[in-house]
DNA sequence: AGTTATGTACACCGTCCTGTGTGCTTACGG
DNA sequence: CCGTAAGCACACAGGACGGTGTACATAACT
């Protein structure tokens, strides 16, 4: 039988080694980071072999690409796709995270990798400009001036608050929420609410 | 001779070996990151010895403290200490970073050393606050209806440039200096409008 | 059955890392 | 001038790391 793909959902048969030394990889590289946890302690955690690991992995590299793709159901899809919000709503849902996230993977990921070759650092990049856009769209759909500018903010909004979280030990989400408002309210002209500020679209 | 500080600048006589190793240290951390810049190395590039090297400092850990130590002159003071510029500009200038800095060390520490507790992270954290401060300052100056909420919020403006220009490749402080601009056009009560300053607000 | 993919146990390699020990040379200051 | 602190050259310890080789056990599908 040909060599099919062994990926993302494939294992054919096995007892699940590769979902095990995910898991871990999710537990372990948000605890203590990618480059002080090692292959050696990670099998242990995942109880699997080492040498089962490196015939799922061709290596560590690989396996933090593919540990950072198992992020966008659980964040992305799990706010964008609410339709219980209104669009303006969802723009704002996107600022309230639990306290379970300590900092966003990606940026961890790039700033420890510091090889923006790394499939790693691409993927981060790939995953960050889908977030923007998917704000964008939602800002598109909340009526929005410039959905696109308006999109690109909320994204930096969301990464400063990611990253002062993580350097200050203290949550900095409900302060780039109170930002977003500002935003969102000065870039959506005729939206039926209380406050209605003077739209002056920053050039 | 009793044991006296050979801190910053206590190097009594000799040819400067500190302060190589620092010159070293600022531009091989920047440029290849923390952790991916070995002792050997960091002493080849310094022209120091291995043994000097830790003869001035008791490890890694304190050398990559004092590293962090020596950027507050050249951007927390140069900015604020304009007196040229009026206050709001002040604030906005902090957004004017020039191409050489490709993210703040700070955050790059925190995120690389991955230990709340490190000396360095310590630091990190005391940094971010004290530009928080100054931009505070600096709002309340300007006559910012809350200065603390605007410093903080421009705080994590700059942080969030910062970290998505290095996951993104992409300068991305024009960004949060647009963002910066409606928010303290927001906060600062009397001077809507054009460039209407000049109302002194005696400190 | 029996073959084949899957996983295990464990030792091992080479490399890089932080950090030392030791002896020698240089330059400054009195 | 000489003494001494500063710095140098070099080897090496001790460990963590990523990654591999080998031989053996188990599960699944036909």
């Amino acid at each position: 039988m040909s060599e099919l793909e062994k990926g993302p959902q494939g294992r054919r048969r096995g007892r699940g080694a590769r979902e095990r030394i995910l898991g871990a990889s999710q537990q372990l590289f948000r605890e203590q980071g990618i480059n002080r946890t090692g292959m050696d302690q990670l099998c242990a955690a995942a109880q699997v072999s080492k040498r089962t690991a490196y015939q799922h992995f061709t290596g560590k590299d690989e396996l933090v690409a593919e540990y950072l793709r198992r992020f966008d159901p659980s964040v992305l899809s799990g706010v964008f796709d609410r339709t219980d919000l209104t669009p303006r709503e969802r723009l704002l849902a996107a600022f309230d995270i639990p306290p379970t996230t300590p900092l966003c993977p990606y940026i961890a990921a790039a700033v420890e990798l510091h090889d923006p070759q790394h499939p790693a650092s691409q993927y981060a990049r790939d995953y960050k400009k889908a977030v923007a856009a998917r704000l964008a769209d939602t800002a598109r759909e909340a009526g929005a001036a410039d959905p696109e500018q308006l999109g690109e903010q909320l994204a930096l909004l969301i990464d400063g608050a990611a990253a002062r979280t993580r350097v200050l030990n203290a949550d900095a989400f409900p302060t780039a929420a109170a930002i977003a408002a500002v935003l969102i309210d000065n870039a959506i002209p005729a939206t039926a609410g209380d406050d209605r500020r003077r739209e002056e679209v920053s050039s």
